[in-house]
DNA sequence: TGACTTTATGCCAGATCTGACATATATTAT
DNA sequence: ATAATATATGTCAGATCTGGCATAAAGTCA
C-alpha cells in the first residue's frame, strides 16, 4: 500500500497506528474502507449535479449538515448503511448501488 | 404493496405497524429494507457454497452463530456494515457486492 | 425413536453511530 | 477586503448495533 494512500486515510480520521499496523490492515478492511469512501463520493457527486447546498440536503434526510459534510468524506464515524439510505433519499435506484438481483418477488 | 410481502418482513422482525403506515412506507424505505435482505441472501448462498456452519463462519469473523443467523435472516438489528464486511471475510470482491467504479488510485 | 448437528429467537451490557450544536475554514461575489 | 454562503471539524448525549449467552426449533442420521 503506498504512502500517500496511508496519509489520505489518517487525514480522513482512520485510525491507522504505525506504518506496520498499516501494512497489516487485512483485504477485509481496505475494502470496506474503499467501499465507504466509493459510497461518499458517489454521494457527493449527486447532491451537487441536483445543484443541493449540503444544509439543503440535510433538511431533506433531517439530519444535520455537519454529518452530511463527514458522510461526504469518508468519516469512520458513518456507517454504510446511513449512505446508502442518503443516496436512496436521493432518488438512486438499488441496481445504481449494488449488484443485486432482484427478490424474486 | 402485497400483503404477503409485509407479513414476511413482519415476521423478519421489521415493526410496519398497521396497514396503513406499511402502505406508507417510502420508496427509501423499502429499497433499504430489500437492499439488506439481498446481501442477507447472498450471505447466505456464498458460506453454504463453501460448505462452512454459521458457528465456523462466526469463529472466522469473530462473532457469535445467533447474529450470523440474524444477518442471514435479514434481521433489523444488523446493519449493513456488519453484512459487507461479512462478505469481504468470505473472499467476495467489491465489484461483486457494489456498483463502484474504483477509487482511481 | 433419540442422539447429534445446525439454525433460530430472545435478551442485554458494552460498543458504535447519529443528530445537533458550536466553531473554524473555505469559497464566492461585490 | 469583507460580507455572505458553503463546507469542515470537534464534541457529546441519546439512539442503535454488536457479541455473547441461553434456549428453542429444525434438520440429519443411525
Amino acid at each position: 500500500m503506498k504512502k500517500s494512500k496511508q496519509k489520505a486515510l489518517e487525514k480522513k480520521g482512520w485510525k491507522i497506528g504505525d506504518t506496520q499496523e498499516f501494512l497489516n490492515l487485512s483485504n477485509e478492511e481496505m475494502e470496506y474502507i474503499e467501499s465507504k469512501i466509493a459510497l461518499a463520493n458517489k454521494l457527493r457527486a449527486y447532491r451537487e449535479k441536483k445543484g443541493l447546498s449540503q444544509v439543503h440536503l440535510a433538511n431533506i434526510i433531517k439530519s444535520s449538515q455537519s454529518r452530511v459534510a463527514k458522510m461526504e468524506s469518508g468519516d469512520p464515524t458513518v456507517s454504510i448503511d446511513l449512505l446508502v439510505k442518503t443516496l436512496y433519499a436521493l432518488g438512486i435506484s438499488r441496481k445504481q448501488i449494488f449488484n443485486l438481483h432482484s427478490l424474486g418477488q
